[in-house]
DNA sequence: GAAGATAGTATCGCCGCGATACAATATGTC
DNA sequence: GACATATTGTATCGCGGCGATACTATCTTC
């Protein structure tokens, strides 16, 4: 059964990491799935900014995430945005408190540190990961959360990108967030 | 920050997994720390399968994990035993009924199928995760809990093995085993 | 418009989790 | 050998994450 290990390896890791968030949140009175909402809150794009997405990503049911959301808003590291378009959704949106706590805990430093010592394994590390989770979605028949760079609605026609799912113009950096509708490119 | 998408990789597969677990323990009322108890119990040595080093192995409090561990033990899934020559260790067994639960569920089925699709990756994977795991514990100053194979306490003599900390011999197949006490060799 | 789908919140009970305190045994030092 | 100290394990408390359920409000579809 070696095809265990990458199992093993990997809950090991989490359960380190997690241990880690604990640890590092616990000064501020966060768990770790505040940090872990807040920093895919600052990779979604503005389709994926919602709680409903925060859930979904998470592997969380909405009412858990719900309440995890009014806490983040009460320690004044979200703000939330009615959408203009459609009244039932609400953005959420990261304050600067909470950029800066995301930059100094998310990676933990020690992780940095351990980064370091993977050298030139890194890319080979970062390939087989990403085929790993692609196919663990797609046999749990989740959303890919991928970026729209990588996703077959995005258009790109006289240097400017498009949705081809919501017909909105896209600016060049934000296809590089993450998005709740994202379909893989055939 | 390139070297951040490791860690994103990761969090997300291990957010993924936890919320896969906790799906495929909740008819038995498990949840994923139980399992993962379990699943570490499995792979310890006789030195290492005792409620502290579930704890360190976890990085939770060694008071938190004596209750789980009573948990389990009334599931039916544990069975105790003091041991002979400190009457302060007790050693956990997994029973019958957790063997085959952990073959059902650890890893996931969903998980299984994703694997097949690392292909020849695997290998990279495997040592890749193996060295990120490595630094990721000596930079939290955290216990290594590898095989006794790749210990340097390890004495190979005559075809016997023995464990030059405790003086034990060992038999050839629990080598192979996790150990608290376990330090690479150099 | 009416019916169904979707986004979000409120409330309940369960239980994981760290902190603290404690008991029992082992080890080390004089 | 006696005493201080370290180590293993458990009991108890309070906090808060978590799913289930129920509910409201809004959008979509026919």
């Amino acid at each position: 059964m070696a095809e265990d290990r990458v199992f093993d390896l990997i809950e090991r890791i989490g359960a380190l990491l997690r241990s880690e968030l604990r640890r590092l949140g616990a000064p501020q009175g966060l768990e770790p799935v505040h940090l872990q909402a807040l920093a895919y809150l600052a990779r979604a794009n503005r389709y994926s900014d919602t709680p409903i997405a925060v859930a979904e990503f998470l592997g969380l049911t909405k009412g858990n995430v719900s309440q995890r959301l009014i806490a983040l808003e009460k320690a004044g590291l979200l703000r939330r945005r009615h959408d203009r378009d459609d009244a039932r959704v609400v953005h959420l949106v990261p304050t600067a408190k909470a950029q800066a706590l995301l930059g100094a805990l998310s990676p933990p430093p020690a992780w940095r540190t351990a980064m370091t010592a993977t050298g030139d394994r890194r890319e080979d590390l970062e390939a087989g990961l990403t085929v790993l989770l692609s196919a663990l979605q797609s046999a749990n028949g989740r959303r890919t959360f991928g970026q729209c760079r990588s996703c077959r609605f995005l258009q790109h026609k006289d240097g400017a990108f498009t949705c081809g799912l919501t017909r909105d113009p896209l600016e060049p950096d934000h296809t590089l967030r993450l998005c709740r509708e994202h379909e893989p490119a055939a």
